[in-house]
DNA sequence: CAGATACCATTGAATTTGTCAACGATTGAA
DNA sequence: TTCAATCGTTGACAAATTCAATGGTATCTG
């Protein structure tokens, strides 16, 4: 299994992830400076439009893999430019469901096809059938929820 | 081309991309915790290991995808542990070169097998040929050099 | 040779991200 | 009713990102 060290760094697949990664993010996040966005706030924006009802935040934060108190900001942010609003949840007071409004939705649309130029950039060189087993492979890996400890 | 916008946030593979960069990251720093690495100086060193003259810092940061003033302190962190040594470069006195020393090795070697170890928690469910396309994707999206502007 | 230009590591600052421990409010179960 | 668990939130601190500026060094040009 390990019985082969890789010598290179640049064939380490953990830092290849991260690098790549690291690439895309700054991209979307300078193409996301127009509508005054950034990934993170682009990607609560984009749950909280997926449902009329809202996501809570602590489901957000799961599936966006980060600490809920890295929402509350965020949501203040996102709040008071009007794009989404906070609601207790009627079946549980405890929740607050985060809505997307008309103006979040429509923001988010211009700010989904920003996105997409900027994935363009990274992606259009790369043939079809090897982006699509890395999607299904990061898939797999960004939800596999790994015991990691 | 971008006729079918994607509905969720979880088949948008920038987002998956930087969710699995996430996770595998901080498992790996987890794992790097016993013998006092991160994944960044874990990089650094890995670098340093590859070339007996060691590499600079500007060449350093340029395959980490990181601002060199990044690495300056990362580096003074490994240099006072012993790990690493600067040492002007003879042929052009601007340059630093960061080499490994036999100590910085000795930790390599153990760090990169904890590495594997945290890789491995994330890759092992998934069908080898997948993450083969999914190494090369990644690597072409990594070393792309997109202009991001 | 002299000066302009470019490159290097480094510093410093401002912002964003990551991690963790706590707290009040609310819920559900013993 | 009381206990334990869950939710959003706050606060603190370390780490990462981005950018502008500086002093030392090399290269190119005249």
């Amino acid at each position: 299994m390990t019985e082969m060290a890789r010598r290179a760094l640049s064939d380490d697949i953990g830092f290849l992830l991260s690098r790549a990664s690291g690439a895309v993010v700054a991209s979307v996040n300078k193409e996301l400076v127009a509508v005054g966005l950034r990934v993170r706030s682009y990607s609560i924006l984009a749950l909280a439009c997926e449902r009329p009802e809202g996501v809570n935040q602590r489901g957000a934060a799961a599936t966006l893999g980060l600490d809920p108190s890295q929402l509350v900001a965020l949501i203040d942010e996102l709040e008071s430019r009007e794009l989404v609003v906070r609601r207790l949840d009627p079946a549980d007071r405890r929740n607050k469901l985060i809505a997307a409004t008309d103006t979040g939705r429509e923001l988010f649309g211009e700010a989904q096809s920003r996105a997409s130029e900027a994935h363009a950039r990274h992606f259009d060189g790369i043939p079809e059938e090897m982006v699509h087993q890395m999607r299904e492979a990061l898939y797999k890996i960004a939800f596999a929820d790994v015991a990691t400890q």
